[in-house]
DNA sequence: CCAAAAGTGTTATCGATACACCCATGT
DNA sequence: ACATGGGTGTATCGATAACACTTTTGG
């Protein structure tokens, strides 16, 4: 076996897919780094990630890079796939991306990808010194080239919480505000799962969802009849997945 | 950032957890570094694995280092989960071993886990120069300690495949004889899930399972009523999960 | 004829699907 | 009164679960 070449060997790094919702369409956080010492043009949007640190374990840098560079905290993530192909930094903007934000000559990268689930309320440093960051419609993933294999990995991301949402459907209500109308809960679920369900049957296989509670309430303000509103109570919800 | 040392920075691995079925036991498959240069006692049973090299993929370093290993070909691994604990690799023990085996000083692994399924008929090499594999049964992972995290990584695997059985039971195919009673798949699958199946509820299930071919051929030489036996036709069977 | 395992059918329950009309509100 | 979306019930189908007796074979 050859010696390692502390130049070519991988280093490690975490990508974290966040979704959120906007109440019509699902979106994803993707970050431009910005290049400030010089003008040339686009930089491309990428996945929130960054190579873990010489003592740190996998969730705790994604959890660290993802409010660095967000500034999200107490987001669950959950590592869903890992990418190891050897081209995937070959794209020389990538490359020079790479060592210049990390100061580093980066052969390759074997990156750990983590997914989230968020309100999109949730309060993000959309600008910093050196990053912006912006929600965009999941169909940019189809339309628009990210970074380096991003759009590969996003997309898994995806495919990955469709499961999820199919057979553990409270993760829905991350994406939800605290109070909201079965209407709002099944669109997201249809978007999400690109279905179209039936009014009734939702209703009624939402009623059954151990923690879902219907309120009292009424949404205020709407030109038509007021829907009822719905919580989450996650202490009496199933236990997630672990 | 810290600059990396090329020491301290974590090696990326890869363990292949394969399990097989004797016809009684669900069992894994471990190895031994003969270390010949040397009576210091027991060394602790791993999973077979091994740091990537320079330029590979994932998937291809996982199939490398299982053949290189085990001798097996042509096994279909699937990556469940990565773990990059920096604690992992600390056991002077491992410390050790890993020192003398990859003739580096490595600080930290970080893993990317494999599992597969395989018929236990198939050929192994269980000695070589190196190494020694062996089956176990699988309560082993339980009863005694392998080395690093491996118990943990093998339990993953176990849930995942387990997972896997109960919704894509085509997978248990993989682990008998080409031709088989439905008893025999019947003990595989109740002894994967731990659960008692219903032998006709059972018999109904897998006979609409697509691909599986009920023959008109019965084992010889049992000293009671000869079971018949079935087959499953890959062609005609569900497409792997992907 | 006995022991050992194979093989087979019916009923009850649950969850998922399909489907259409009246209700509350604001203009 | 009308337009907009909210809200509700029943019937069918398919999958799963529970359950017990007869058949084949070798000794």
């Amino acid at each position: 076996m050859n010696r390692v070449q502390s130049v070519l060997y991988p280093y490690v790094s975490v990508d974290c897919v966040v979704f959120g919702f906007d109440g019509e369409r699902l979106k994803v956080l993707l970050i431009e780094r910005n290049m400030n010492n010089s003008s040339e043009g686009l930089s491309d949007k990428k996945l929130p990630g960054s190579i873990i640190y010489e003592n740190e374990d996998l969730n705790t840098a994604a959890v660290r890079v993802l409010h660095e560079l967000t500034g999200l905290k107490n987001i669950y993530l959950s590592q869903f796939h890992s990418f190891g192909n050897p081209e995937r930094s070959n794209n020389p903007r990538d490359k020079q991306w790479l060592e210049r934000t990390t100061k580093l000559k980066i052969g390759r990268l074997v990156t750990v990808g983590y997914v989230a689930l968020i309100k999109i309320s949730r309060k993000i440093i959309f600008e910093s010194e050196s990053t912006t960051a912006r929600w965009y419609d999941i169909k940019s993933l189809n339309t628009f080239q990210l970074a380096f294999d991003h759009n590969k990995v996003a997309l898994e991301a995806l495919n990955y919480i469709r499961n999820k949402v199919k057979y553990e459907t409270y993760t829905l209500f991350e994406l939800l505000p605290q109070k909201f109308t079965m209407t709002q809960l099944r669109n997201l679920y249809d978007i999400i799962l690109e279905t179209k369900s039936d009014v009734r049957n939702f209703q009624k296989k939402m009623l059954q969802v151990e923690g879902l509670e219907q309120l009292d309430e009424f949404q205020k303000d709407v030109p038509y009849r007021a829907p009822r509103l719905y919580r989450y109570n996650k202490r009496k919800g199933a236990a997630p997945s672990k």
